[in-house]
DNA sequence: CGCGTTTTTGAAGCCCCTCAAGTGTAGTGG
DNA sequence: CCACTACACTTGAGGGGCTTCAAAAACGCG
């Protein structure tokens, strides 16, 4: 049985046999989760550490007058919730947008495998600065970035990470986002939004359809999005 | 000699005086670096990891068309670059705001620390969540809030952030950043951040001069930026 | 089929940008 | 002491990108 979260950190480290074994066997526990249910909410303490085998998630914050803002995408082989210490409250939500497998590691185990297991933790640091890498690309995004540039930008960093972890077809993605979704992580109104990706369309650069995105011309999206693959930080170690 | 960095360690993990002993040591090379200097560079394979000791120093990263977009402020205590990957390549700039202390700790050095040291790991991992949380709230102040909201809020963000490491004197801050840095933070022109200072002024709420800012009504201030200092996970510890 | 959700399109308006010019302040050198 | 320069701050006028409001069409699912 594959297991996207292990085929992902072993992409970066040298894990060894031993190493592998203890995360497989954290993960054994995976349960299925319906979509659109909370894993965690904003002011819980932190519980386990959540590991998405199957589906997509997104963490999330709500503000006072009820707006959504979508802070990052988790797709299979994204973990959440890498607290050390007891005593982190959540400042924001994760759901599933999916319907998802997920598993779930005991706080108190995490932080033994990171007292004992150095090329462990080496591996979960590097995959926790990838995830800041793509937080801070967010915010160049959303600072300096027309909506067109924004949403090609986006399909850009969610095809190249699709594609790292084998699920791609070809110029093909699996792309379960609503318009309303997508307008939440972009700071963008689903209106809006919309019009954005029918420009796009008829240009002939991308057409999402039926939860699947074909992308047409990748070079023109890269350029358009002034996207830079480097802050994936991506290792070619498993490319096809 | 006090050492901003091990103080904010310290206030959230206890680090034996071993601990201590060790980063103080590899803090004892520390250099002035003048303002508007590049400290490492977008591209760079990872060098030695920056800690500011004193000054205010910047990430950011120049988009093809030569826009800036400032994606975190660095003040005292903070540290940066933290990778463990030899391999890993510079996603972006960081670069001084201000004349500046800065002091480096060679990447093998840094490696040593974590394979060896669980309670320093710990206290490092720490202050990666909680940059984190703070990159997450820019993404939302950027997507979903007004320009004063989100003026409002990052001044919220650094009030608590100087006021932990003892840099605030009642309700004042020293702020040494020009409007044009703040529109390059906050995804707005300088024109509009004038505007938006202004604003603010006239209504009693802040007011910037020289350098310094006078925070009149916080809790005007943090209720227009629907501001809650609980990303930042404050402990009380260390606390006046 | 019938209902909720998502997508699509239109019209009007506002927030923030762009362009432009003027003011103030600090530093430098005559 | 006063030019001269550089830079940050300030203010005004006009325009455009995205929002808001509204409603129709298309889709998915019981």
């Amino acid at each position: 049985m594959s297991n996207a979260f292990i085929d992902k950190l072993c992409a970066h480290v040298d894990l060894s046999t031993a190493d592998i074994g203890l995360l497989e066997a954290e993960c054994a526990n995976a349960r299925d989760v319906p979509a659109r249910h909370d894993l965690i909410r904003e002011g819980d303490p932190s519980g386990p550490l959540f590991v998405i085998l199957a589906g997509w998630a997104c963490r999330y914050q709500i503000l006072p007058q009820g707006a959504r803002q979508i802070t990052a995408f988790l797709m299979p082989g994204d973990c959440c919730d890498m607290h050390l210490a007891k005593n982190y409250i959540m400042d924001h939500s994760i759901a599933t947008l999916t319907d998802s497998r997920v598993a779930s590691i005991p706080r108190a185990r995490f932080e033994n495998l990171i007292a004992t297991r150095p090329f462990l933790t080496q591996a979960l640091w590097w995959a926790q600065l990838v995830d800041e890498g793509v937080l801070r690309a967010w915010i160049v995004s959303m600072g300096r970035r027309s909506s067109v540039e924004r949403v090609a930008h986006l399909m850009c960093e969610l095809y190249v990470r699709a594609r790292n972890m084998g699920l791609t077809t070809g110029d093909q993605l699996e792309l379960p986002l609503s318009q309303l979704v997508l307008g939440d992580a972009l700071g963008l109104t689903p209106v809006h939004v919309n019009r954005v990706l029918r420009r796009l369309r008829l240009e002939g650069i991308m057409r999402p359809r039926g939860g699947v995105l074909v992308i047409d011309d990748i070079t023109k999206l890269a350029l358009l999005a002034g996207f830079d693959e480097q802050y994936l930080q991506r290792k070619l170690k498993r490319a096809a």
